[in-house]
DNA sequence: CTGGTATTTGCGTATTTTGCCAAATACCCC
DNA sequence: GGGGTATTTGGCAAAATACGCAAATACCAG
């Protein structure tokens, strides 16, 4: 339970979705993801760590530069359920609960 | 993104997690939730509170009680894409990495 | 309205997370 | 070896979380 608890933990950060985002459409660099999230690249190679040590990534050392993969990409399919809980399809939502 | 991070958010925790568990097999009173997670009631009722501001949970009193409900059974279908990062399925882990 | 049960909220504290800077490390090229 | 690029790590401060206790609130029953 513990276990289950960190991978989502691990995902509850935008910039690491972001990460996660673009590594959907294939593996890339710290630099690559560097660019796409607005953090200083120490934060960026951090919240890569995090996700690593949940097991979401892999990371493979090439040459100079580390490449990071997906590695369990049925994540993605995760947010299908989750856009319906934030527009809370299937029940209303009160919205002032939601803020 | 930063409402997708606040759903994961919300599941990153074991005791929320223990909740979305018991509330799978229909709804019930925070007294009945109090019985399956060893925590304080106020804990336990602030939990409530996190997994209904992120849409997870609806609540609906009645009477004396307060009785919650999963909003999006859906969720549970992420535990098997879980369990597979857990375990590593799909792709070799660097257990190393993992530590 | 009084007592009792169910739930939430105020508050203080301990812990964790986040994020930057600077320094360290790793690796390539010359 | 020396310089340059890519990435990680140490250290620190700010912010967010977690949790128990006690007090407040809500509601029912008599």
């Amino acid at each position: 339970m513990q276990a289950r608890a960190d991978v989502f933990k691990a995902l509850g950060h935008p910039s690491r979705l972001a990460i996660i985002d673009a590594l959907a459409s294939g593996e890339l660099c710290v630099l690559d993801l560097n660019k796409t999230v607005d953090a200083d690249m120490s934060t960026v190679s951090r919240h890569l760590a995090v996700l690593r040590n949940a097991g979401i990534l892999s990371s493979q050392k090439r040459g100079n530069q580390v490449f990071y993969k997906l590695e369990c990409p049925c994540i993605t399919t995760f947010y299908g359920c989750v856009e319906s809980v934030i527009n809370g399809t299937g029940q209303p939502i009160q919205l002032e609960d939601v803020k």
